[in-house]
DNA sequence: ATAATGATTCGCT
DNA sequence: GCGAATCATTATG
């Protein structure tokens, strides 16, 4: 299992991020992560290593998923890469729509198919129908949340790096270009 | 036990 | 562009 969580957040541009409940399969490309590196990274969770019943998810084996609550609201879903007691995690903020659409769009309530379907952390989860009661699923060895990796690797020319969002409030972290989107793709939660 | 807060989204102006 | 919604988690008494 690699270290290497910022490059791991690019290894995951252009892979599928699958679900399979009750016989349903929606699946979506996923086009925008963000890397979380602690204990380093004061934008985690788990910074300066700070174990609780939450965080204790993201110090686990990589492989397993981090599913967590923000602003009481929004379930938003990650992939564990470190080795176990290294809490690193990548968060999915965006996936492109591939397989069950018309589950999605159930699920989020949306008649039409725009960006407003899974172009955000909290709205893909809802689309997927991930919820905090999959958090620390582990992502290899069950069907029901996984990751399909078809072998297809963005070009690092088609990555745009950019400042994660939503994270001012860590100081000199919240500059380090964590943000991975793939170039022309408007599925991403912000216009290229 | 109680109080503050956020890796966000939506609806309205 | 701006502010409200809304609650599990966390820190504190």
């Amino acid at each position: 299992m690699s270290t290497d969580v910022v490059g791991l957040s690019k290894s995951l541009l252009g892979k599928q991020l699958c679900t399979c409940f009750a016989g349903v399969l929606t699946t979506g490309t996923i086009v925008e992560t963000e890397a979380y590196r602690a204990p380093d990274d004061k934008a985690s969770h788990a910074f300066a290593n700070k174990r609780t019943r939450r965080t204790e998810t993201m110090f686990a084996l990589g492989g397993c998923c981090y599913v967590y609550l923000c602003y009481g609201i929004h379930h938003l879903f990650n992939v564990v890469t470190g080795p176990e007691n290294i809490a690193h995690a990548v968060l999915i903020r965006a996936i492109e729509p591939l397989h069950g659409i018309h589950t999605m769009q159930k699920r989020r309530g949306l008649k039409t198919l725009t960006s407003r379907l899974t172009a955000g952390p909290g709205i893909l989860s809802e689309a997927l129908g991930i919820k905090t009661a999959h958090d620390g699923l582990d992502l290899t060895t069950q069907h029901l949340v996984w990751i399909s990796d078809l072998g297809n690797n963005i070009e690092e020319t088609n990555i745009i790096s950019s400042p994660r969002v939503g994270v001012d409030y860590a100081e000199e972290c919240a500059s380090w270009n964590w943000r991975f989107r793939i170039k022309n793709n408007h599925w991403s939660s912000k216009p290229n």
